[in-house]
RNA sequence: GGGCCGGUAGCUCAGUUAGGGAGAGCGUCCGGCUUUUAACCGGACGGUCGGGGGUUCGAAUCCCUCCCGGCCCGCCA
């Protein structure tokens, strides 16, 4: 691979070479780095080989980061989870790895975000909170904000535990950073020195990315220290003594002008931070960062920038680098905003965190929709995925990527594990009561007297996401049993058929009994059939479909069913 | 306008790295489960692989070109 190659973010070549190695657990640590590439299923198996041909020690660094934002979405996590995984197989190949995720808090706050994310993770509007504690602070580091909810200690740390907490409910092992505090400890100072040092070399650079670059460019932004502002105009840069002069000039930032209170200071190396374009591979060199993950937004400014201003400002190796693409939701782009968003806590309310990690495990180059009216769709591909692991599935290629990935997307391989297929599971929670569930379950044979009671349990657990989702999307799932009687006026025809198979249940008949003698019914009282299903479901349902109805009926109480049936209760 | 990434069946996608049979699941349709009513089983239908051109004995795959979509190309991150 070339140095041209490995400083391409699109390279993610998946190898090329025998095709199988049969064994998967090739390694600890001293596989194949000779060169010759190997085919790879797995994405990650090919990043993990860039970062091995690196020769890292010990930990390795992996690194994702965010600005902080009203809300931690579901976006945020496309960055941990793919960092995620490379860390696995990293450490699959007997690496300690170290998966770091930077909060760029010492950034300033430019705008009031619209909408804001409680400590439970739900999405409030500014109403609900001291809006004008966020607006008077404008222009300030997110540290030096207070959080709108008064819990944590500022904006930034609330903003961070939201996404701590999420990376914790997906099982991913990830320790957040906050920039402020690297700028507090004295580890951002030497670069900082640098930057200042090399002033020249850093305006030549970064003014072939940025028009803004002139003779006056200072790489360095205080913190004002009357108003606490971040300030842009450095007037003066004192290396022996380690300071700077500035003056609060304000800032304009997405067309919002921030006004400088217009004092004139001195600031430490540490009393104010680095632009972005800096900061970045100056995490790399003071992190030490192998691998980073960054979205296609990034691929053609941000990254070619930073490898320049590392390699030739900063004296930093850039990291292994991987562009991934945005997944779309519901075929729009996600949106704060706009309020097309999902959080982590929601869309777990749905599905099960296996299945969201198998999400993030496919072709990071591919554009996907993650469309929540089609949720099935996802899970039964997850599912499938799941079978090809345990080999039950005539399809190589996907057996090939699943053998490889499965282990690191699910928190435990146990081959016993029972799936409800989503949709079944959604017809299971057209009832409450757990029993009959499992009954339902049973009948259909996805459990039999051999599946450990653990695997029913967790099978089951599946039916309160499936019924989450039919209610969310109010689909053709969205049924309940109705518990009282619906107001509902039948034929004579249609009532007498009702009562008779009243009899025909109060005589105890099974099930299937039933759902053979609705057909009987309806003939013998020369009704369409369709009609009296359709009276079924009204009574039971309050619809006019439903689930396969004689078995369901089976299932329940045969008072309650009789009663029903007389029109009664 | 330039650059990067993507475009395969109605939907969701695999296959493109390394040229050789166009595939899967779901949906649809038809049939089966004694008996049209969404859970189960079988079968069928379904694609100019975005269009065109080229290389090749042979192209979804390589090359050129065009179309469409996303991103980047002032600042910020």
């Amino acid at each position: 691979m070339s140095a041209d190659d490995r400083r391409d973010p699109h390279t993610l070549s998946t190898g090329g070479g025998s095709g199988d190695d049969g064994d998967a657990e090739s390694g600890t640590g001293d596989e194949t780095d000779d060169g010759e590439p190997t085919h790879h299923a797995f994405w990650a198996d090919a990043v993990a080989d860039a970062v091995a041909a690196r020769d890292p020690d010990d930990p390795v660094v992996i690194k994702g980061g965010v600005s902080p934002s009203g809300v931690a979405h579901l976006g945020n996590f496309n960055e941990i989870i793919r960092g995620y995984f490379v860390a696995e197989v990293l450490r699959e190949r007997g690496h300690e790895v170290r998966q770091v995720f930077t909060s760029d808090d010492k950034d300033p706050l430019r705008k009031v975000p619209r909408k804001l994310a409680d400590p439970d993770g739900n999405i409030v509007g500014l109403g609900e909170v001291d809006a004008g504690a966020l607006g008077r602070n404008l222009g300030k580091p997110y540290t030096d904000i207070p959080d709108p909810f008064g819990e944590k200690e500022s904006y930034a740390a609330h903003f961070a535990s939201l996404l701590k907490a999420d990376a914790d409910r997906l099982g991913v092992p990830v320790e957040m950073v906050s920039n402020t505090d690297l700028y507090a400890d004295g580890t951002f100072e030497p670069v900082v020195r640098k930057a200042l040092e090399r002033v020249d070399d850093a305006r030549e650079v970064l003014g072939q990315y940025q028009d803004k670059v002139d003779e006056t460019y200072v790489p360095f932004n205080p913190v004002c220290a009357e108003c606490g502002k971040v300030t842009e105009t450095v007037t003066a840069v004192d290396l022996e003594a380690g300071t700077v002069e500035y003056e609060c000039t304000g800032m304009e930032a997405g067309g919002n002008e921030i006004e400088g209170c217009g004092h004139a200071g001195t600031a430490t190396f540490r009393e104010g931070k680095l632009p972005w374009r800096f900061e970045w591979p100056g995490q790399w060199g003071v992190l030490g960062v192998d691998f980073e993950p960054f979205g296609k937004d990034h691929a053609e400014g941000s990254w070619p920038s930073g490898v320049d201003i590392a390699e030739n400002v900063l004296d930093v190796e850039p990291p292994v680098p991987m562009v991934y693409e945005w997944f779309t939701l519901n075929g729009e782009a996600l949106s704060s905003s706009a309020g097309n968003i999902v959080t982590v806590p929601e869309i777990l309310d749905l599905l099960e965190p296996e299945v969201l990690r198998y999400f993030f495990a496919l072709d990071p180059k591919k554009a996907r929709d993650l469309n929540l009216e089609r949720l099935d769709q996802l899970v039964d591909r997850f599912d499938r995925f799941e079978r090809a692991y345990f080999g039950e599935v005539d399809d190589e290629e996907l057996t090939r990527f699943a053998e490889r990935a499965y282990p690191f997307v699910v928190e435990e391989v146990r081959e016993e594990r029972v799936r409800l297929p989503y949709t079944f599971a959604a017809v299971l929670g057209m009832v409450e009561d757990p029993d009959f569930r499992e009954q339902l379950a049973r009948d259909e044979g996805h459990f039999d007297d051999d599946t450990p009671d653990w695997a029913v349990a967790d099978a089951l657990k599946r039916v309160e996401k499936a019924r989450a989702w039919a209610e969310r999307m109010d689909n053709e799932y969205n049924y309940r049993l109705q518990t009282e009687l619906p107001a509902a006026e039948f034929d004579a025809d249609v009532a007498a058929a009702l009562d008779d198979l009243a009899d025909f249940v109060a005589a105890g008949n099974d099930g299937e009994a039933i759902q053979g003698e609705m057909y009987e019914t309806a003939r013998r009282h020369d009704i369409e059939v369709s009609d009296f299903f359709a009276a079924g479901y009204r009574l039971f349902f309050d619809e006019t479909q439903g689930p396969r109805l004689g078995e369901f009926l089976g299932e329940l109480e045969t008072d309650f069913v009789v009663d029903r049936l007389r029109r009664e209760a």
